[in-house]
DNA sequence: ATGCAAACCATAATTATTCTATGGTTTTTG
DNA sequence: CAAAAACCATAGAATAATTATGGTTTGCAT
């Protein structure tokens, strides 16, 4: 059935997967491109690191250019966020940068809504994907999806969505940061050398998010669990 | 193939929907009490105005609840949002209340940003479907998705959440007023009517939205355009 | 259990922001 | 062109946020 004539005449749906971890990135790659659409195949090109994607998205956009590039967000160095190591964060950033076109697909391990949200501002994906739904059918979903008509989020993605998109209180920069440094154990007096304002300052917006959040007169605990279910973190 | 002991066995998921077009309605229990589920299968009662639906919602209470409440937004009276009269979002927000546990979906012909973000503060619903892309398929992905494991939203509906998600200014209350006022046709001079702010404080306000959407110095259409690009209404 | 560190709370002075009143200029529209 | 509305600027009034200070409570390690 499938003639040379008709594998010619197909358009190829050319993508770029970015992984540290090989076998994630293969794994894409023999899935997609043996799969079948409807106008086009699939031809999958890979990369480990920030640098290599960043050059493999670049010489490209000379010769033939990417329509779908797939990104890790763990890629390689630390693990908190404001490493000076480049993230996959930073890469979508670029990559939105240099090729406004490409619909860019986020694979990540976390569903938590810190990460999210802040992928959702500074980058603005086509899709979002938790690696713990990704399966063969989604992949090719996400695709049709992600060219036709998107966005393309697995459910785990929408939940966090779903639970932001609730949320009628609006925290500033400052009250969101103090957020998420108490998630990662910062402590209070500590607080002030990441944020410009004064300790009393700082306690003070805790007992305003405190109340605002209907928890007055309790601990940072509880104050850090509400901000959880609110998806603030 | 279908016998009457695997009818027996099956348990059946009680669906209200309401809409003052009966036809819509119908078209909803016709095809989902002919769908096949696995395990079991749909009831499906109908209501065509606020008041019937209040009814058939608290009369099921104390016997057989619903678990799926389908409401259209737009109910008889008014178009206007802050009309006297009951709408499907206030239904829905009824619903929330006495009835928790109850799924709520909503079918609105509307994918507009400012009715979508009202409704996802207000009610937080498990689903929402933009009339436009209900058929039959959808219809049945949607009542296991909801079930099982939610949301379920439809791709205009995530496309509208997606603009929201990614925009990183957030204005308050009245500064969204102010927009949504101008979207309706509201002269700027009356608006001192519809929000307790004086007259300049509006301009201000205004000239301030304009430069966070850096459009400064040009006039309301511009606003208006550039608020809905972004998701505000 | 005791003592230390951090969190928590309250008050008042300072500072920053927002609102308002007023009066003017420019733009739109019938 | 004339009236209405939008737009702009300034200064004083009102509000809210920040800070410094000092005290109380809580949690935790010795």
């Amino acid at each position: 059935m499938k003639t040379m004539e008709i594998a010619e005449m197909m358009e190829t749906l050319r993508i770029l997967a970015v992984d540290d971890h090989e076998m994630t990135t293969l794994g894409y790659k023999f899935i997609l491109e043996d799969s079948e659409f409807e106008g086009f195949r699939v031809h999958m090109d890979t990369a480990k690191s920030y640098e290599e994607a960043e050059d493999k998205m670049r010489r490209s956009l000379k010769s033939l250019p990417y329509q779908i590039y797939l990104l890790d967000i763990q890629l390689s160095g630390g693990n908190a966020k404001d490493t000076d190591s480049k993230n996959g964060e930073d890469l979508g950033v670029l990559a939105r940068e240099i090729s406004p076109d490409t619909k860019i697909v986020f694979m990540s391990s976390f569903s938590d809504n810190y990460r999210i949200n802040s992928i959702m501002q500074s980058v603005d994906p086509e899709g979002y994907m938790v690696k713990s739904e990704i399966d063969k059918e989604s992949l090719r979903a996400m695709v049709r999806t992600v060219i036709k008509n998107p966005p393309y989020y697995t459910q785990k993605a929408l939940a966090a969505i779903r639970k932001k998109m609730a949320n009628s209180i609006d925290l500033d920069e400052n009250d969101k940061k103090i957020l998420y440094l108490l998630s990662i154990g910062t402590k209070t007096k500590d607080m002030v050398h990441h944020i410009s304002l004064s300790l009393p300052s700082i306690e003070n917006r805790k007992r305003h998010i405190k109340s605002l959040f209907g928890i007055e007169k309790q601990n940072d605990q509880a104050l850090i669990t509400e901000a959880r279910r609110r998806g603030f973190i």
